[in-house]
DNA sequence: TCTGTTTGCAATATATATCTTACATATGTA
DNA sequence: TACATATGTAAGATATATATTGCAAACAGA
C-alpha cells in the first residue's frame, strides 16, 4: 500500500463514496487513489486529509 | 504566499532551475508553484519535498 | 556600457488526472 | 431467492497540469 487513505476512511467508518462527496470528487477517484494507481493533486489530497482529520504526511508521505 | 517553498529554495541558495532540473520538472513549473497558482501533482510535491530537505507538510500544509 | 544570470510571463502542444456512465462482483439482509 | 450496498473496473470525454519555446525585465559584475 502506498499510502494511508483506505485504512484511515476504514477507522472512520466512511464510504468511499462518502468521503468522494465531502471532497468534492468520485467514488473512482477516490478509488484509485486508495489503490496507489494515480497521482492526484494537491489540493484533493488536501481536502481527503481534512477531511480524514490527518495531515499530508500522515496520509501520504513515505520515509525510507 | 500559498506555500513555503520559494522561502526553503532561496534558504538553500539554489535557483529555480536547479531544483527543476533536479525533481524532473521545468523552471516554468516551479515558478508557478511558487506563486501559489497552480495545483502540482502529489508525486512532483514529494519530489520538491525530498529535494529540499523538507516533508510535504512543512512545505504545503495549511493550518487554520 | 555590455554580458550573463535569474526570474516573470505568454502562447501553443501534450500528457494525464478526473468525470461520466456503465457493468460486474461480493456481501449482508429480508 | 431477491434486493440493496459497497467496491472494482473499463471506455470515452473533458479539464488542467506540465512541457516547449520564446521574449522581456531586473540585477550583478566586468
Amino acid at each position: 500500500m502506498k499510502n494511508r487513505v483506505k485504512i484511515t476512511r476504514m477507522d472512520l467508518a466512511i464510504t468511499q463514496e462518502q468521503l468522494a462527496k465531502s471532497v468534492g470528487a468520485t467514488r473512482q477517484t477516490i478509488g484509485l487513489i486508495e489503490k496507489g494507481e494515480y497521482n492526484p493533486s494537491l489540493h484533493l489530497c488536501m481536502a481527503i486529509a481534512r477531511e480524514l482529520g490527518k495531515t499530508l504526511d500522515e496520509l501520504f508521505w513515505e520515509v525510507e
